[in-house]
DNA sequence: CCAAAAGTGTTGGTAGTACACCCATGA
DNA sequence: TCATGGGTGTACTACCAACACTTTTGG
């Protein structure tokens, strides 16, 4: 006699943040129920019957950290029978990326607290989440050097030291002043505003830059392909 | 009063074979059960309790086709609530890679027949998995260009112009035979035998060739990265 | 005037692309 | 001998990487 199908699918999130200071941020919650209660945790949980499963992640997003993302890509599911103690509950992991605005979190009503760590400094996690923002870590450098994604970290606009400080932190190594603004400005899409930089101490401003996304996804019907 | 959840969860698997004259092939059931009886599907089903998702995509694969696939990667998971037209089901769909000796079928006992389609001409297809099989296709070809997967579908030994007339045929562009040679034996994983192609017609035989796993894990550890 | 950040061009090397003729075999 | 498929090298180009000094501002 076969067994019926005893399996409950969930949604989590990696969520990154990007912060001039701080550098790469994942955004985790506490979990207030067991298993793994008091433990950090990626947002998620159970999808429901009706909706689709990016409503889910973002529902949970909200119920749970009050983030609204806006880039949002499916990453991997994670399937091993034994990754929830109790239960078999297989996840499909999404990542996401917020820009700076949202650095103040309120915790949600599912979870007893929110909060930014810094990807080289994560602690204890529950389940298999800190394979998942491993994962996540790899396909974000990946993605970042094909697909201009980087963008949806920064605000909307901001000086051209960001960016470049931005893929120096993702990948992990420095980047060549002169040769990144080469090439980043030969795809066309970035576009220099007339306001200027605003700097807290020291140095010369320099003009604020916007990423023009109709622009880019005309361009890139037309054939170019981001790639650095 | 929340609704306790009532999803399925399912794999897929989007085989592809590939062969000399036919091309790029993928693996396909006609299923003999209701919902689609009767109409072509990619070979998968529901997930055990106990099992992990390849375990349950290596079953299927054996129950439906008798085929053992000898590369595997996830691909995507799919989980619109209405792609099933009965059961919420959520499949987490994988994309294999089989040499060429498995082209004669057995048909298992869940369907009624396997046959292997070649990608320009699927037939009609049961609920999303045209897309399914898009979306793979594209991985396919985003992938071949930066791992060497391309030997999965060829034969141990293999003259080098099969390699060649993969990659066109894959990538729907043909390549430059002189260039591309020089490009795969730069790496230094493609290894000469002095066994000799033996062709059906006329033609100048070449040697076969040979790809040396464990040297291309080897030098991927010392650093080189394979790119087309 | 010093420290901090931003702006800016040139050169050399290399890797990629384009391209055409000869050779071995079977019929 | 002809048709088929396999084998091979060179030259040009274009892109990429390396690299340092000057300018503007705040303190």
């Amino acid at each position: 006699m076969e067994q019926t199908q005893d399996i409950r699918l969930a949604v989590d999130a990696v969520v990154f943040g990007y912060h001039a200071e701080e550098g790469l941020q994942v955004l985790l919650i506490k979990r207030n129920i067991e298993p793994y209660q008091d433990v950090w945790a990626l947002p998620g949980g159970l999808v429901k019957n009706s909706e689709s499963l990016e409503q889910a992640i973002e529902r949970e997003l909200q119920e749970e950290t009050g983030v609204a993302i806006n880039y949002l890509e499916q990453l991997y599911s994670f399937g091993a029978p034994a990754r929830d103690p109790r239960n078999r509950v297989v996840s499909i992991a999404y990542y996401g990326l917020v820009k700076p605005e949202v650095f103040d979190l309120r915790p949600g009503t599912d979870a007893n607290a929110a909060q930014w760590y810094d990807t080289h400094a994560l602690p204890d996690l529950a389940f298999d989440h800190q394979e998942i923002i491993h994962y996540a870590l790899k396909r974000l450098k990946g993605k970042i050097v094909y697909e201009p994604i980087g963008f949806e970290l920064l605000d909307e606009l901001f000086p051209f030291s960001a960016l470049e400080k931005l893929y120096s932190v993702v990948l992990g190594q420095p980047v060549d002043r002169r040769n990144f603004k080469k090439k980043i400005m030969k795809f066309g899409f970035l576009e220099e505003t007339d306001q200027k930089q605003k700097l807290k101490g020291a140095g010369r401003p320099g003009p604020l830059f916007k990423f023009n996304k109709e622009k880019y996804f005309q361009l890139k019907k037309e054939g170019i392909n981001f790639e650095l």
